[in-house]
RNA sequence: GUGGGCGUAGCCCAGUGGUCUAAGGCGCCAGGUUGUGGCCCUGGAGAUCGAGGGUUCAAAUCCCUCCGCUCACCCCA
């Protein structure tokens, strides 16, 4: 029983499942450079009022979800819990508003929330997320959700669903509303208990609920694609042609909602599996992957212009937990070709001078460390995947020769001490060329 | 916050009251003659059997409490 163990809901990320991580965060960087976006870093953490204003007071997240505590100074301090507001944040403290618009961005980083963990969901867990700010045109909705789509085929991922919808503006949303709260007063006898209290803080998220018995309710009750006014419906049809004109199959869910107050118009949630009924969520949203949408609002209520803006956020341990599921192997993180073995104290000084010079040659070498067998050194050399060992032994080193062993091939010759990093390159450049191809 | 499952070495796990001063596999370390890997063989290190309390002549094994892990609900990525 160890003295220390890593919080509830975190994780450490060892060297073994690195690959997975490099995999998919460098093809997330190559996509973000592809489409224009830029890396941002925003601080690990906020002023709570920036989450409690921009999330919504009454959202789960802000209610009891966030890792918050007042510093020495007396501030109240909130470890981020989503990554939209800080770059909103940054985005009005810095003028971004000057850059040429829509200013893209996305980011890498860790969020943090307070729940219960379980499966693909932690306390602290990593997301990738790309934001487009000042900027309405539906097609900046279009590329947005290409660019996710784009991310999840581009790391591998199969038999995933899109759920697309709009949940409108202020101007027509109340209207819905109105006959949502309309449509479930009718039947208050058969509701859940948490949609009792939903009926009265947030109806949308009515729809939300995967109790059995309101499910019916959900099925026969009005949609809101049904309700949006002129702009917002003429804005999701847009959306809607450009995701065909570029073949993003999207599937969609007039009952899809958000959990965070800033959403407007555009919506979608992207699932593992593929819908068997099709406008019907079939799947927990805990499997959810990745989401996102408008928020055309939000920067206004932030304190700045009336600034249109769309992004999304995915989750990077549920795609690799996805990428496991779907059995896709990862390319491996290259090791360092060389080992570097040696015998007696001797023979030592030239095996620390020789990595050294390798490494400086740029040549990744492994130097054998402490008194072992030459059997053991090899046999290490062996295990950590090294493609050659140098061997330093007494005999050759009094003739100024060292051993070069090529341990896939299993031959070795000897060569001078002098040269040593033009003796190594040519077979470690055809090994790596193989093993890239 | 609610409910289910589970807690034996770094990992996988056997063992359900005395023969357990806890077995096996992987991994690690060392040997298999004198300076050479991948296979094989041998040996070694590594476990207060999650913690505390109780029942019993006797507990890894039964009971209680706590802690932790895990899965699901809620909600979110």
């Amino acid at each position: 029983m160890p003295l220390y163990k890593a919080p509830r809901g975190t994780q450490d990320i060892l060297p073994s499942e690195q690959p997975y991580w490099r995999f998919i965060t460098q093809k997330a960087e190559a996509l973000c450079q592809l489409y224009g976006y830029k890396r941002i870093d925003t601080p690990v953490f906020e002023e709570t009022r920036l989450f409690s204003r921009s999330i919504g007071e009454g959202t789960d997240i802000v209610e009891k979800e966030m890792y918050t505590f007042t510093d020495q100074g007396k501030t109240m301090i909130t470890l981020r819990p989503e990554g939209t507001a800080p770059v909103c944040r940054a985005y009005l403290e810095h003028g971004l508003h000057n850059a040429p618009q829509p200013v893209r961005v996305y980011y890498l980083t860790s969020i943090f929330r307070y729940e219960r963990p379980q499966s693909g969901r932690y306390r602290q867990h990593q997301q990738f997320g790309c934001e487009a700010l000042g900027v309405a045109d539906p097609a900046l909705d279009a590329e947005i959700i290409d660019l996710v789509w784009q991310f999840y085929i581009s790391v591998g991922l199969r038999d995933l669903t899109l759920h697309l919808n709009s949940i409108g503006c202020p101007d027509c949303r109340p209207n819905y509303l109105q006959a949502l709260k309309h449509h479930y007063s009718q039947q208050t006898g058969v509701l859940c208990q948490d949609c009792k209290v939903r009926l009265e803080r947030n109806p949308l998220r009515l729809l939300d609920c995967k109790n059995p018995s309101c499910q019916e309710i959900i099925h026969s009750a009005p949609k809101i694609t049904d309700f949006l006014c002129e702009q917002c419906a003429e804005h999701f049809q847009q959306v809607k042609e450009y995701l065909q004109d570029i073949d993003i199959p999207f599937t969609l869910n007039p009952y899809l909602v958000r959990g965070l107050d800033y959403y407007a118009r555009t919506v979608f949630e992207v699932q593992p599996g593929r819908l068997t009924d099709v406008g019907q969520p079939t799947l927990s949203q805990q499997s959810t992957i990745g989401g996102g949408g408008r928020y055309d609002l939000l920067i206004e209520e932030l304190g700045g212009n009336a600034t249109p803006a769309v992004g999304f956020a995915t989750g990077l341990e549920r795609i690799i937990l996805n990428l496991k599921k779907q059995n896709i192997v990862v390319p491996p993180i290259p090791e360092p070709m060389v080992y570097v073995a040696y015998t007696g104290e001797e023979g030592k000084h030239d095996a620390v001078k020789i990595a050294a010079v390798l490494r400086r040659a740029g040549i990744g070498a492994i130097l054998s460390m402490g008194k072992r067998s030459l059997k053991a050194q090899l046999k290490q050399a062996n295990v950590l995947g090294a493609s050659q060992a140098i061997i330093i032994g007494e005999d050759e080193q009094r003739r100024g020769m060292i051993v070069l062993r090529d341990l896939i091939e299993g031959k070795q010759r000897e060569v001078p001490y002098e040269g040593i990093a033009e003796a190594v390159l040519p077979p470690i450049d055809s090994y790596q060329r193989s093993a890239i191809s």
